[in-house]
DNA sequence: TGTTTTCCTATCGGATCAGTAGGGATTAGC
DNA sequence: GCTAATCCCTACTGATCCGATAGGAAAACA
């Protein structure tokens, strides 16, 4: 299992979308000033969050990126999904000896267990939860500028 | 955040030892034929298990290693920390534009507790839990034979 | 001394990740 | 229409590192 610089951006990525919250699209290029990402791999990301019916898109002049859903119905585990791919456990290259004196099956459950409370983590958390925080970060940033 | 293949192997490992549950050692050789581990890659998996203070080896002929503690003292995330070193979380290459419209500590947040939740399913599991594990499946494969 | 076993370090091939690149398709404004 | 802006698709690259292999040194036993 493992998690990725793509997946992370992928996050950033929507809750900028989702703190934008206007009517007009915003730009992949926005995007990647204000996070610092570099614009082709993000193109790449948000690519990959459109097919995945998480954003949409309109091209040409103007065009960019919104929500295809309202921020609290966007679980964080479903941008890493769509980004990542499924969370995968380790593989061995030379695998399957089958001895059934090997505790393989063993490992396998510990991975499941693990692997289960992972999606359940991600799953529990919203986008909306996200600009909760975001929202809470800044304005505790604003009070520390204020004293 | 990442699972590899070794730490599936040192799980295997401690496990084939504290199933072996006798005075003698028991070779590396043995363990790579039950659990199907390349032996001389499962001689680096036991080194670092050594190295953390999990199991002993003694050398020479009739040689071997085993647990260096009880198998209720051994947690699996011992074993994982020990073999795959600190779980890490993703790294940007060209990182820290430090931006302050970055949402980077938000998914930070994010990570911090996927990983706390990792590290608390992997801890709560001992070694001594999957020795019953173990041995609750060899009974099933027993019965299910007797048929 | 010779055999068995652990121990240490170096190396390798291949996978894959983060990022780059080129060019095509689509839309808005003139 | 033409041009500029923007998304879109596919391929490529360079570095990293995982899984595995290899050579041989050190220690214990017979």
């Amino acid at each position: 299992m493992y998690f990725s610089a793509k997946g992370e951006y992928g996050i950033m990525a929507v809750l900028d979308l989702a703190l934008a919250n206007g009517e007009a699209p915003v730009q992949a290029k926005a995007i990647a000033e204000r996070q610092g990402i570099p614009l082709r791999f993000l193109e790449q990301i948000l690519s990959a969050l459109r097919h995945a019916g998480l954003v949409e898109s309109s091209r040409g002049a103007h065009g960019g990126y919104r929500l295809a859903k309202p921020a609290d119905k966007i679980r964080v585990g479903d941008v890493i999904q769509a980004v990542d791919g499924p969370i995968a456990m380790p593989t061995r290259r030379g695998n399957g000896n089958g001895h059934h004196t090997s505790h393989g099956s063993i490992v396998q459950g510990v991975w499941k267990e693990v692997k289960d409370n992972v999606l359940e983590t991600l799953n529990r958390t919203t986008l909306a939860d996200l600009c909760r925080r975001a929202r809470d970060l800044e304005e505790q940033r604003a009070l520390m500028y204020h004293i």
